[in-house]
DNA sequence: AGCCTTTGACCAGCG
DNA sequence: TCGCTGGTCAAAGGC
């Protein structure tokens, strides 16, 4: 925690609105043991609208697999994301990597002095703030001094916490500490260092290396790079148009102020996009979460992560809403009651305890997935506001199937957006790279860049669940009982069966098959399954597995036809489909696509040439935990 | 029926 | 070695 630092990039935004302006400054310190990272972060004025998505810092050596990643929110005070080691299987603690946030609200700071016109955040300081540039120029070593006093103040009560003036990061009242895992900054571009909760923390990483970013945003947060990237003119929230993070004020006058608060910059025209209208819409239903006041008035794209589904399962409906209510009274920002699974994740409480030096209880997650090890730990307040959240590990997996987060009019929305998007894509997906690798290149006064990056199932999160890799189908299905709610009358699960369509059918050759997997499977049934025109077997018995996503709209059928051979792709992979028996039909020639997963990568590599994809080598990002290694690249794709 | 949470007990690391 | 502590297990019960 106290290691010397060997870089100290300070990053400041200010985001001028009509109504009022957003200092925002951050202050890296890259250890010089290259496995810590520390961002501090506070803000400096009450009250602190501005969003920060926040991926963890990639430092040059990668001890990211086993990384974890916390996020400590002090209560109603401050914020702390923090990635550290696992004690045992996990390299020494010394080795970890942390990337905290502060927030603080009743800061005085001189970034109060930030300009209102200034609307570049650039990764050095800007030069119209003093105390910027003093921070900018501030040595390494009062870099890693700060890391250490952070390091300190993690366990502190939060009424003990120095609020520091020398940086600004705030997270806006309403905003759910996952925000930030969840952060649109990472998932806008690919580039970035994502998220362990995201799944990729590493593996954008190892897979494609150090990338010197493009993108001003991304260069923020993107990798070691962003310490030599100083040439970004402006620093840009840049919410992922289809994330799950909705934006929490969805009424016009935010869009205007949105777009009218990007200035200078606007590379995201994130507010204005009609396609962003729409998904503003999706999240009607939720606006309740939304959080009010300064928010919309900040002109800061203010995502909102929302979930309606543990409530809706667990009859605790309110609570979101109730806990996202920011603190009127007080000048700092509330945290939301969050749920585990407000990551998008699924998560099995094993374990709660009260720790030490903890005010409140401490409750441990599992990620439900199989194979996966992440744990996630919270510490959540009386009033059910998260105190802390630990990650360790990072997902091997693509978060599941998220549809239940949505309404009716949700998903018809995101469909509707999508189906447009589908139609703008098509020639830009065949152009633009099999993995979603485009540079994202900012398109002022344009619809935000709807990739296949974009486009990824993170991206809408919920919304787009027909562009999930469905690895998790069962545990996931939409359908299931527990996916089922009832959100204003309107049961979810009709709305959401017809995106079942169309179907990838994964076919074995023989009625016993050894698998790769190491067993040995029989066939012992066929059945017309509902929903299912084929038999579970064809002329010779093959043995079916559906793989079927989709949703009904032919536009969107077509879009998804990209991703669903890469769902094919994973799905098979993680199935049964590993066997080299296994021949994933696809009823319509398919451009391959290979999606990239919500953290802006393609998670599972480069595979080259589409068009000579019949023999597909999935190398597996995770060595050492990824579930089915064995089975890639033994998968066909039929014609 | 399956998944989840709860909760006391247990285990392992550390000083 | 012992006690403390954090983390995990697993039975029980709930949804």
């Amino acid at each position: 925690m106290t290691r010397k630092t060997q870089h100290n990039t300070q990053i400041q935004c200010n985001k001028s609105t009509t109504s009022q302006s957003f200092p925002f400054s951050l202050s890296l310190s890259n250890s010089d043991k290259a496995s810590q990272t520390h961002i501090l972060s506070q803000t400096a004025l009450p009250p602190p609208p501005l969003v920060l998505p926040f991926p963890p810092i990639s430092t040059s050596t990668p001890p990211f697999l086993h990384s974890s990643f916390s996020l400590k929110i002090p209560h109603r005070r401050r914020t702390t994301i923090t990635t550290q080691s696992k004690k045992k299987k996990y390299p020494k603690p010394k080795k970890k990597m942390e990337l905290r946030l502060l927030t603080a609200t009743t800061s005085t700071s001189t970034s109060t002095s930030s300009n209102n016109t200034s609307s570049s955040a650039d990764v050095a300081a800007p030069p119209e703030d003093p105390t910027r540039n003093k921070e900018t120029t501030a040595s390494a070593s009062a870099a890693a001094a700060a890391a250490a006093a952070n390091a300190k103040y993690r366990r502190m009560s939060p009424a003990k916490l120095p609020i520091s003036r020398s940086t600004c990061l705030t997270i806006p009242p309403g905003l759910s500490p996952t925000s930030f895992l969840e952060s649109p900054v990472l998932l806008s571009n690919m580039k970035a260092e994502p998220s362990p909760t995201t799944g990729s923390f590493m593996k954008t990483h190892m897979m494609h290396g150090p990338i010197g970013s493009t993108n001003p945003v991304t260069t923020v947060f993107s990798n070691t790079n962003i310490f030599n990237e100083r040439n970004s003119s402006c620093f840009e929230f840049k919410p992922h148009a289809s994330s799950n993070m909705v934006p929490a004020d969805l009424n016009q006058q935010r869009s205007e102020q949105s777009v009218q608060a990007q200035g200078q910059c606007q590379p995201q025209a994130f507010a204005s996009s009609p396609s962003v209208k729409k998904e503003m819409a999706v999240s009607s239903n939720e606006l309740s979460l939304a959080s009010p006041g300064h928010m919309v008035t900040s002109g800061a794209i203010v995502p909102v992560e929302v979930d309606t589904d543990e409530p809706n399962q667990r009859g605790t409906s309110n609570t979101g809403v109730q806990a996202s209510q920011f603190d009127h009274k007080g000048s700092g920002p509330s945290v939301i009651a969050e749920r585990p699974s407000d990551d998008g994740y699924n998560w099995r409480k094993y374990g709660q305890k009260l720790v030490k030096g903890s005010e409140f209880p401490r409750s441990y997650y599992k990620c439900t997935h199989p194979n996966c090890e992440v744990k996630k730990l919270f510490e959540r307040s009386h009033d059910g506001q998260i105190t802390e959240i630990i990650y360790k590990g990072t997902h091997d997996h693509p978060k599941p199937q998220p549809s239940r987060r949505y309404t009716a009019g949700a998903i018809m929305a995101v469909q509707e957006e999508r189906s447009d998007k589908a139609l703008s894509l098509n020639g830009r997906d065949e152009r633009s790279g099999m993995f979603g690798q485009t540079s994202h290149t900012v398109e002022p006064n344009s619809t935000p860049d709807r990739s296949p990056v974009a486009v990824n199932d993170d991206s809408l999160d919920g919304g787009s669940m027909p562009n999930r890799i469905h690895d998790e189908a069962d545990d996931d299905d939409p359908f299931s009982k527990r996916r089922k709610m009832d959100i204003g009358g309107v049961d979810v699960t009709s709305v959401v069966k017809p995106i079942r369509e169309p179907r990838v059918v994964v076919q074995t050759l023989s009625e016993v098959d050894i698998l790769d997997d190491g067993y040995r499977w029989r066939k012992y049934g066929q059945k017309v399954v509902r929903g299912n025109p084929n038999p579970r077997s064809e002329e010779n018995d093959n043995v079916s597995l559906d793989l079927g996503v989709g949703i009904n709209s032919a536009v969107e059928n077509r879009s998804n036809e990209h991703r669903q051979t890469h769902h094919s792709d994973i799905r098979g992979s993680q199935t049964h489909a590993s066997s080299s028996h296994y021949n994933v039909v696809q009823a319509t020639p398919v451009m391959t696509y290979f999606g990239v997963l919500n953290t802006g990568m393609s998670q599972y590599g480069s595979r080259g040439n589409p068009s000579e994809s019949l023999n597909i080598g999935i190398p597996p990002l995770n060595h050492s935990s990824y579930p089915f290694p064995q089975n890639m690249g033994k998968i066909l794709t039929g014609p």
